[in-house]
DNA sequence: GCCCTCTATGTAAACGATTACATATTTGTA
DNA sequence: TACAAATATGTAATCGTTTACATAGAGGGC
């Protein structure tokens, strides 16, 4: 491999000289600065960033540290994080980990000197203790129940989403919903059913445990959850979903039962993935920006990388959106169409 | 940020044996061994990744070249690649290009003295060039038409698996078979596109132009394709949809129409991503293991990695499997079970 | 002509690790 | 007891950069 070195002795001068003129740093004649650029092209040199993060101190890099996740959020929330990094200059450096907390600290530990900064997704509730992650390098905490100000953290809009749904439902007349819920232990879950609760006590509604099945945010969930929810004496008249995937699985369960969507039974999702609106009926959802999700994280992250994490820390969360299609019922002129995305979209 | 050399001044070492304890290298008596690992914790010493692998010349690192992918393509892939690197105590470097040359150039340029490899995938079909990347670095190529010997390439059984669903259509009776493919410039799009022609000649059916749709691998593609080919005055009785995005697409469409799948038109997708089960009526696809794909191409680069690239470049291709459900007509007993997704498999 | 200020370049010290080699100490053996 | 071998530790070079400081020549003002 060709060092800094090598081109400086093919071009006869000092390697500071070869790395003036490359970096455009410090005064050169512009003959020597041609002369050195033709050389190191025609060596096909390229700098080594390794060598250069270790003195400049800076790894142009950003850790990212990620549960299992499935589908489109992975994709969705990657896309976000890599574009923003890039327009600034920045690698992404990515790593699955189990979301507890000893986990997290090994694979922090192997980040060290390879990244400026890591933003952590941790869905999991105990992650809580992640706060005082022992960490002198910037870190954003990313959907994660992170109650104290040591860390940045940026969250979806979870239970004002949920909440904002389910009251749409009621005004459509519904007093039983039922709730397919996520795992317990996963934060934007209990948020979504907290906002679920909330919703029903301001419609004046008790919430009823039988209707509040357990879920885990996959297809085969939800689907497990509907045939429950119709072998009941007294079914619900309207599904509220944590998630798209698990709504999906109900509406295939219900189809299979011939149960008609929404006549019979309304169903609403969260999360409002690009395929929501291809459901027949069309599901209806709180959308999420996820792409924003990791463009807003990388953002704050960066913003502590300049500020050398010495910067009052931040707490955001990232608005979510009714979206209303067919299958609530509620009356809807949307029909997917063939190229543009337009978006239809019920404030409250 | 606490380096080898305090820990050394701290224990009253040299750094030399710090190093030796912390990697096991070399002889230590035990008492020195546990003042310093015991120093070394109480100082929350983390070696410096950069600074080691500047000397060894390892970074255990290897890079990912990504197209703009969406939804379950892009987590899958990066699961099995990240499983494997992380099997394999390496971490993965991802970054998103456009799929042209000069692009993918600098990409790899800067990952110069980071990676120890890289995976380029790069559906593009002029692409080809890439094959004389002067990359001394081992490099595979991924889903690209790399024709010649000189990288390692992983690509899907298109072509096969697109001629053993188009082949069971025609064996279900159907004569008139539409596809709506991909973009001419994508090479799984041509490859599929190639196997729906040869197919159709197996079974004695002249290709017809009109019954091929342009696409470009989003739902919406395909609800478009879809319209346009009810529009005919003489409709197809099957389609074949180059990816189940657009399969999902045309469903919807059609659905809209009052056309019954499968009684008036058959439909069937590639890639039976997981939703397709979930779809009304259930998707019939081909099944490929994109999580395997992922694998096997990082473990393909950690062999070239071992050798130092100096191997015997392989060529090699993941194999497809049929997916029959009630899109296509094909009796099948198949219910999306509440939990084990056990799939039911046609191999022909 | 002298001194000062630029400009262009070179020298060498970092950055934080690993490791070949040297040295000192202990142990084993004849 | 003495010497070789084994063990434990230290010294210093090295990886490929950047950059503070040093040096040398050129140009300008008096």
């Amino acid at each position: 491999m060709v060092t800094i070195k090598d081109v400086a002795r093919a071009a006869n001068m000092s390697v500071a000289t070869v790395s003036r003129v490359l970096n455009g740093s410090g005064p050169v004649s512009e003959e020597t600065g041609r002369l050195i650029r033709e050389v190191a092209s025609r060596m096909r040199y390229v700098p080594h960033s390794g060598a250069r993060s270790l003195i400049t101190s800076k790894t142009e890099t950003l850790g990212v540290l990620l549960p299992d996740l499935y589908g489109e959020f992975f994709s969705e929330i990657i896309r976000g994080m890599d574009s923003t990094a890039q327009r600034h200059g920045f690698h992404l450096l990515i790593s699955r980990t189990y979301a507890d907390k000893p986990e997290i600290e090994t694979a922090m530990r192997a980040m060290r000197g390879r990244v400026d900064g890591v933003v952590v997704l941790s869905p999991d509730l105990d992650a809580d203790s992640l706060l005082n992650l022992p960490s002198t390098i910037p870190v954003v905490l990313l959907c994660s129940a992170a109650k104290g100000s040591q860390t940045d953290s940026l969250t979806i809009q979870n239970c004002r989403g949920a909440r904002e749904m389910v009251t749409h439902l009621i005004n459509l007349g519904h007093r039983r919903i039922a709730i397919i819920k996520g795992s317990p232990r996963n934060y934007d879950a209990t948020e979504r059913l907290r906002g679920y609760r909330m919703a029903l006590r301001d419609g004046g509604i008790t919430p009823e445990e039988s209707l509040e099945q357990a879920g885990d945010f996959t297809e085969a969930a939800g689907y497990a959850a509907a045939i429950e929810l119709l072998a009941m004496r007294n079914r619900p008249t309207a599904i509220f979903a944590a998630n798209d995937a698990m709504a999906i699985g109900a509406l295939s369960a219900l189809r299979e039962s011939g149960v008609r969507v929404p006549e019979d039974i309304a169903v609403a999702g969260f999360d409002d993935i690009p395929l929501a609106r291809y459901m027949d009926p069309p599901l209806s959802s709180v959308h999420v920006p996820i792409c924003e999700l990791g463009e807003r994280a990388v953002e704050m992250l960066l913003h502590g990388v300049t500020h050398k994490n010495d910067h009052p820390r931040r707490r955001e969360r990232v608005s979510t959106e009714l979206v209303i299609r067919r299958s609530t019922g509620g009356e809807s002129a949307e029909r997917p169409p063939p190229k543009t995305l337009k978006r239809e979209t019920v404030s409250t």
